[in-house]
DNA sequence: TTGTTAGTTAGCAATAGTTGCAAAATAGAT
DNA sequence: ATCTATTTTGCAACTATTGCTAACTAACAA
């Protein structure tokens, strides 16, 4: 899934071009486990093409997602995060810096509601806290708080 | 929790004062379990208090969940809806008609992430799928979708 | 009843995040 | 090298929400 191939063989598959942009983006975020925003990957992609458009990232996030090659995430904090992890994963979400981290599941809990009624096709399970870095006994400093405006809550 | 008179010392002990406003859309609110938006509200309380304006319910509802009085909830559709059932529940989304139901989860599962280093301190669990009114082999139609502007995904 | 005033409302501008649209650019096929 | 269906861009528009502030009013006092 790593391979500039396999990536070409994907992307030809879906009768999508292979474009600069979406290779750089595919593999920014590929490199990432931050849970980056479409503003963060923007970032990153400015410093190795500047000039891309913040438009085309969130155009590409889109497809990518579609193509189930990332996961659209939204841990309730304002903007969306994509995740390359697409394995079945639940999020947690540090309260103090913002940092977000995959939480497996390791024994999934029978899904029913009570009257058996409802069609249950995704669950989405967001913790909210500390991280390991920002519990108060933490040795270390809060960490780099993910990069947001300030305004934001 | 219903009566006027309760209705008022709790305001009047977090020193808020006992508006018109106030008073109709926490009415409003507990009449209504259907998870309303805050333009929801705003649309109801219209009705009954032409003028009102949208401020106001962004501002009261805030205040009545800093209160303890609502949960706040994100599933990811967009606006933040707004939930009078305090309880510790969790919600099952409708991604045909946006339908939102209060989901009771019996056994609490045991909350540690595998290095025991997270502080979590808030869990939300959002099932999207579809509900009883929408499965296909349901008998009625799709419930009246939930309102919202055409254009919203 | 009438003041007084701290708290509240309403209106509007501003913000964040995201999408629609149309024109300019280009990957990939011939 | 040419052609054209896709893409990329820039920008306007949009949704949800908040900041600011002037006008208003509930609640308490006189």
């Amino acid at each position: 899934m790593r391979s500039p191939n396999e990536l070409a063989r994907k992307f030809r598959e879906k009768q999508l071009k292979l474009t600069p942009q979406r290779q750089l983006l595919f593999g920014l975020l590929h490199q990432n486990d931050s849970h980056p925003s479409a503003e963060n990957l923007f970032e990153a992609a400015s410093k190795q093409m500047p000039g891309i458009s913040l438009r085309t990232v969130y155009q590409t996030l889109g497809e990518l997602a579609e193509m189930g090659e990332l996961q659209m995430v939204d841990v309730g904090t304002g903007a969306k995060r994509f995740d390359p992890n697409i394995s079945d994963h639940h999020h947690f979400v540090c309260e103090s810096c913002g940092a977000i981290r995959d939480v497996e599941i390791a024994a999934k809990p029978k899904l029913r509601d009570g009257s058996g009624k409802f069609e249950i096709s995704q669950v989405g399970v967001v913790f909210h806290g500390r991280c390991e870095n920002c519990v108060p006994s933490a040795k270390r400093s809060p960490a780099q708080q993910v990069k947001q405006k300030a305004t934001k809550k």
